[in-house]
DNA sequence: TTGAAAGCGCTAACAC
DNA sequence: GTGTTAGCGCTTTCAA
């Protein structure tokens, strides 16, 4: 108690105390130019005891930058997408708290992004960093055309976009392609939005892993573009009814569908039918059987999108597109 | 295509054009002193033909502020618990849209709050809203020392703290004392962790609904500060050895976990015994039978949080503790 | 009703 | 190696 100077120190302060110039405490701070070691040690200790904080709104407007950018996350996205976007986020986070960086929130809709546009034409941001992509993205096309940063969690057709993704496609084919060397010969895939890139993706790589493993894609069954629980039953009693040996979620959403509806009716998992998930979260992972997935990271997905995004402002050179990498993990759903 | 004058055009560009003073472009533009009529139509149209945006950090310089506030919200926040935190969120960026403000985000964990003091110390945002509170608070305690404007939503015991919360107590006590006059005798409360407030105010509710019906609280039973899954299993498995009627969960996660168990052990609902949820979410409310609940609006406290915020920083007198409103759902599985 | 000018706190030429 | 100075784009006295 006692002293109460709370008042907000500037570099000027600093300088007056220190009876050198701005420009000296500045140099000390920023270690750009020429400086000598005594001055910029006497700077840098008088900073950290008297907790000096640069404004962020005069650093600014001075190198014109935001020091924010711009996390973008669907505002009517599934309830079972949230955890995934959370463990994103704390992966951007992450790397963000290291920097001068914060992150700005976001909610779009698949046909509405006005939010994005007001903080992207109000400039309060120096990226973005776009939680997910749609087949045909207005958010990336907006981006696009406003010439500025930014890097897409999730892949995308469009040009000249900086992507980060699992190699889901990859995934999907070996996972698919383990399931028929185990022995199982009607796959069925049951999937998701069509408008989803992700979904698209993982049905390709089913597909390719049909092939590697010589079986005709036609042969199989293909449950696509379901959107309501009640299509999702129905593709699965479908699916049962055709004789499908084994049903291959395209995410864990989709797969507890399933598998609630299938206990429900008395199928039972592994003995009448196999089960797998294209995707592994808390919704499925503590289910008994255990169920046969693919595990990604989210959390290192938001990382490398945010390494990206922060070089990219930067004006270095980033790689267009990174792939991470991913987790098969067979259980008991298809012993 | 042809003209490319996307660089951003300042108040002093459309001051040097229109033939007036930077003055006068401000005033037209912050509606404050005085100008004649037709000058300041004169800029605000030039200024929406030509798409002019004020430049935050000039405008956060000068007037010392950010145009930002904070959502800070548990990063490591049970998984049932993100669709609330979404929707309140959506609240709150619905609020910011109609203002010059944006929303950044903070992840605070329970023993750690580094992130939204780093946030705060480097003064990026004019205040903050806490997502939750809990009862020996880091995070309410810091933003109290620090003298920042900040709103909680949910309710906290600490002195001179803006906050927003449904009226919880009101309502569980309204529900616990709707079950007792329906005939229930027996009820048992299963709850979550203790250093939650929002368990407290709701275990308080239960108690005062015991009391107006005139039951003795200590013949009920008590099953508090669950945390594991496992705790909340054999909760419900002693509620139903000591011949509870009915059992009350104190949120929606906690009943999913008490009706998944009592399936599995063959209990029937509501045959053997009545259940009851303190919370209302996706998590539950497709349920078979459908379940006896309380209904809250996130996105409503969201909103609120975020107006009362706001006029906090602007110095405006708002109430120290705002109360919205809620439902009792009476439904099947309290038949 | 309007304008000139100072200032918000910091950066970056350009001297010395 | 260090200081002077001129901005960055906006708000706000204070004059006119």
């Amino acid at each position: 108690m006692g002293e109460k100077e709370n008042k907000n120190i500037t570099i000027g302060d600093v300088a007056k105390v220190l009876g050198v110039s701005k420009t000296t405490v500045s140099r000390a701070i920023s270690g750009k130019g020429r400086i000598g070691d005594a001055t910029r040690q006497r700077v840098l200790d008088y900073i950290e005891e008297n907790h000096y904080r640069p404004n962020p709104m005069a650093k600014g407007l001075a190198d014109q930058k935001k020091y924010n950018i711009c996390w973008a996350i669907p505002g009517d996205s599934n309830v079972h997408e949230l955890p995934f976007f959370q463990r994103c986020m704390a992966g951007v986070c992450e790397v963000t708290m290291a920097t001068d960086y914060d992150v700005l929130i976001s909610l779009v809709y698949e046909d509405n992004i006005s939010h994005l546009k007001r903080i992207v034409e109000n400039r309060k941001v120096d990226g973005i960093i776009l939680g997910r992509t749609l087949v045909d993205d207005m958010s990336v096309k907006y981006l696009k055309s406003m010439d500025i940063p930014f890097v897409t969690v999730g892949s995308t057709k469009e040009k000249n976009v900086f992507q980060v993704d699992n190699d889901q496609e990859k995934a999907c084919k070996e996972l698919t392609f383990k399931l028929l060397n185990r022995g199982y010969k009607k796959l069925a895939l049951i999937g998701g939005p069509l408008n989803h890139v992700v979904n698209i993706t993982r049905q390709k790589g089913f597909e390719m892993g049909l092939k590697a493993a010589g079986v005709d894609v036609k042969a199989d069954m293909l449950f696509l573009g379901n959107k309501t629980v009640e299509d999702i039953e129905k593709a699965a009693t479908l699916a049962i009814k055709a004789g499908s040996e084994c049903i291959l979620c395209m995410d864990d959403s989709i797969c507890r569908d399933v598998i609630l509806k299938l206990r429900r009716e008395g199928v039972s998992i592994p003995g009448d039918v196999g089960i797998a998930s294209f995707y592994n979260s808390d919704l499925i992972n503590d289910n008994q059987p255990q169920i046969t997935t693919l595990e990604y990271d989210p959390k290192e997905l938001g990382n490398v999108a945010c390494k990206t995004l922060l070089k990219l402002i930067d004006g270095e050179d980033v790689p267009q597109k990174s792939l991470l990498g991913y987790k098969v993990l067979l259980k008991e759903s298809t012993q």
